[in-house]
DNA sequence: TAAAACATACATATTAGTATGTATTTTAAA
DNA sequence: TTTAAAATACATACTAATATGTATGTTTTA
């Protein structure tokens, strides 16, 4: 067919990284063809491959739109309190959004759960990765800094490796939820595991 | 070439199943062939069809081989307490094995972390999976249900959603670790993660 | 002698990537 | 203001590589 206006180009973009993730999701990376993508948009190869070089720069694409968008708009509404129940807070808001956010959490199982780290893609989304990773850990070793020094919690803690401890933990509870699909109970649990977690901490 | 005698073919089949865990750890399941697979074991493509019919095939031989054998070794060694305790040093053992055992850590960093899940194999690993999960919160059920009878935690406790939630605490901290790929601390941050939620879950 | 334990060769399918075609906008010169 | 040229936004057709599975061959053991 013949060109469109810019917003009309910008629309065939959007509904082919929707599409994209929802091929991804279904047949997993591997699987998944540049002509099923194409097809579900409403389109062929050719459209899909003007915008993305490969299968890796979609899932860039996917992250760019998902992940990175996310965590600045969280970032932005999110308060910055420095006790364990701001820490709590921070972690059930991002269940909340999971839950809420039907295809954010579609592209949270396919890069957490479902998808093979081929070397291809492994760098650009390990590096998006890392970058989420390091932002919880800053985020909960701030707190446990600060909770340490107003004697909240027990002396004899290693903040370090209890930062590790925390995100794998909601790590976990997230992964978990995510797998099922249909688990609704994803913010009651990391309420009430996370809050299990802070009591135990506590002096 | 020729036929070995009975001792000799068991061999070649251990020999393929170990080189194809090298190549799906390395390579990821999609990205692993046959030929490579036969050649690093010392044989050619023949002799993997030979005792396998294809990749899930594959996966099958390797959940048989280090999936289900070992939690049948585990489930025979382990003490069948009924304490918080007694839970605490029954996942602090499998996190030792893992540490121990490197073959078997690769296993499941390649089953938990890596694979991806196209519907070939997805019935069968999940059922596999499955009856580990099932297995798993089976004991911790039983120890919850025993605590809270003798009144060690507190008594609102939902203890399906705490079973779920100290599965999944595990698994993160497991899944974390096993993703580093070098992290020595495994056995550590099992036992005081695990250890912080059980004291969160103590009246 | 038959079957086991492989090796070798091949047929087939799949798909990524490219090259080219084409209609429509946009741009810009006249 | 008109219009020709250039660039855009795709579609279509094709190439080439890769890997799966199979068919067949070969040697040795039981």
């Amino acid at each position: 067919m013949a060109r469109k206006c810019k917003e009309d180009a910008e629309k065939t973009r959007q509904a082919v990284l929707e599409s994209a993730l929802d091929v991804f999701s279904e047949k997993g990376f591997a699987k998944a063809t540049f002509d099923e993508i194409a097809l579900r948009a409403g389109f062929t190869k050719g459209a899909v491959y003007w915008y993305f070089r490969n299968k890796a720069d979609l899932v860039s694409a996917l992250i760019v739109e998902y992940m990175d968008r996310k965590r600045v708009e969280l970032s932005e509404n999110i308060s910055n309190g420095d006790t364990l129940d701001d820490l709590l807070e921070y972690f059930v808001r991002w269940a909340q959004i999971l839950h809420e956010d039907v295809r954010f959490s579609k592209f949270n199982r396919f890069i957490i759960c479902q998808m093979e780290w081929s070397e291809a893609i492994v760098d650009r989304v390990k590096k998006s990765l890392a970058t989420q990773t390091d932002w919880h850990l800053e985020k909960i070793k701030q707190v446990l800094v600060k909770s340490k020094e107003r004697g909240d919690i027990k002396e004899d803690i290693d903040i370090d490796m209890v930062c590790e401890i925390v995100r794998a933990t909601n790590l976990g509870i997230v992964f978990s939820s995510l797998n099922k699909f249909d688990d609704k109970s994803i913010v009651e649990k990391v309420r009430i595991g996370l809050g299990l977690l802070f009591e135990g901490l506590k002096k």
